[in-house]
DNA sequence: CGTGTAGTTGAGATGCGTCAATAGTTGTGG
DNA sequence: CCACAACTATTGACGCATCTCAACTACACG
């Protein structure tokens, strides 16, 4: 829908994870059977590389990350894995509709999210109907979200890939000109659709080009944030 | 959401199609400025390879196929497209946030669409929390194919896109063992990340592999569903 | 200091893209 | 019904970007 929610998604959020749930989700029939609510905004520890849920396995909760990165992804029976989406720190994944998940979520670093309980959405929602507006906004941003991974996916270089990640990772968690990558080589490849090795050559390539300057594994220096920019678009 | 909406989607904008909107949208502030709702439901033709809209347009209105096929593409400054789908007869395009629209859309086919206009969806959502519903519900789904895309389109062969493509049409529009093809193969091609040589020859192999049988250029075969659905997942 | 893991670099193989020619299809007009 | 043009699809030959396999390096941790 074309405006902005009148009210930000993230500030109706921000409340849920300042306050108990009831302050914000008001009295409705599903608090009468005296469960579920209890359990929303509850908040859960991850170490790295721990799993937070796996596919196919009940969709009772989506979460936002309080600290901490997530990776959600999918295996294929012949072993190759293909990663979905990052999440950082304030972004909600696990936003699903039907009874189960379809990828699963890993903690990439250690983490602390936030699970929010399914059950009484729909009621809550009838209730407040600026509750469902943030809702269908942040479906809608995860719909953004995917249309642009798979625009990233088709038919682009190793090189464009590699320019749009960065480019993107510097948009959403940049300090600076510098970016910290949390993830490993392997996870970038496997969101990009190319090889650690392809990713590994291309950062070189960037870095012989004066595009970047890797100064360690995971921390780049953007030296030509335009150059970047046009590459990877 | 785990569970499915309570009211199917598809019979609440059967609704839609069939009834003057006043019956399914009721009175709200929106309809005192006289302006906006008698234009919802509008009913729209379009030729074969006509535009509906344009990136970057104002997005005004949503879109439901009542007959024909229509793609939603992006084109990239070096000329090259992308396919971000096809919507067949009862699919909903252009169901996008944001004030203006983030791809084309343009009529594969000769096409009869509806248009829903965004204006006072918002009024009309906070007094009916099942359309409400249904709209999240509408949001959902097309994050679910556009997550299914870029799956598609992440490190698998021409053989598995080609053939998973296929197996989605004749899921979505398959007449018992045929699949008719409405769009080019250059339109699969941009779909799919490959060129229109690589799909032409991927389509002559399967062929010859006996998985499906070209009856004509636009119309398939399939002898082997089972394979098809294999080599596709 | 040794061991294990993550990342980089190199050499060769290959799947897909590119360019080009051919074949098939559709539509128009005689 | 045929002739022709324009477009779409198929097929072939070749090149290149990326994958594969392998060796090497850097770094973390006990």
């Amino acid at each position: 829908m074309p405006a902005s929610p009148s009210i930000a998604f993230d500030h109706a959020y921000a409340a849920f994870d300042a306050a108990p749930p009831q302050k914000i989700w008001p009295a409705s029939p599903e608090r009468r059977d005296g469960a579920g609510f209890g359990q929303a905004g509850q908040i859960l520890h991850f170490a790295a590389d721990e799993e937070i849920y796996a596919d196919g396995c009940e969709n009772s909760s989506f979460y936002k990350i309080k600290s901490g990165v997530v990776r959600t992804c999918k295996f294929r029976s012949d072993g190759r894995r293909q990663i979905d989406a990052f999440y950082l720190s304030g972004d909600i994944f696990g936003f699903e509709e039907g009874s189960q998940h379809r990828h699963s979520a890993e903690a990439i670093s250690e983490c602390v999210v936030i699970a929010y309980r399914w059950r009484g959405v729909d009621a809550l929602c009838s209730a407040d109907s600026r509750l469902a507006r943030q809702f269908l906004s942040q479906a809608m941003q995860g719909l953004r979200r995917a249309q642009d991974h798979a625009l990233l996916l088709g038919r682009r270089s190793a090189a464009e890939k590699v320019a749009a990640f960065l480019a993107d990772m510097a948009a959403r968690g940049g300090h600076g000109e510098f970016i910290d990558l949390p993830m490993a080589r392997q996870d970038i490849a496997d969101y990009l659709g190319l090889t650690i090795e392809t990713v590994s050559r291309t950062l070189s390539q960037l870095e012989r080009d004066d595009v970047i300057a890797l100064q360690s594994a995971r921390r780049v220096r953007v030296t030509d944030r335009v150059l970047l920019q046009r590459m990877g678009s």
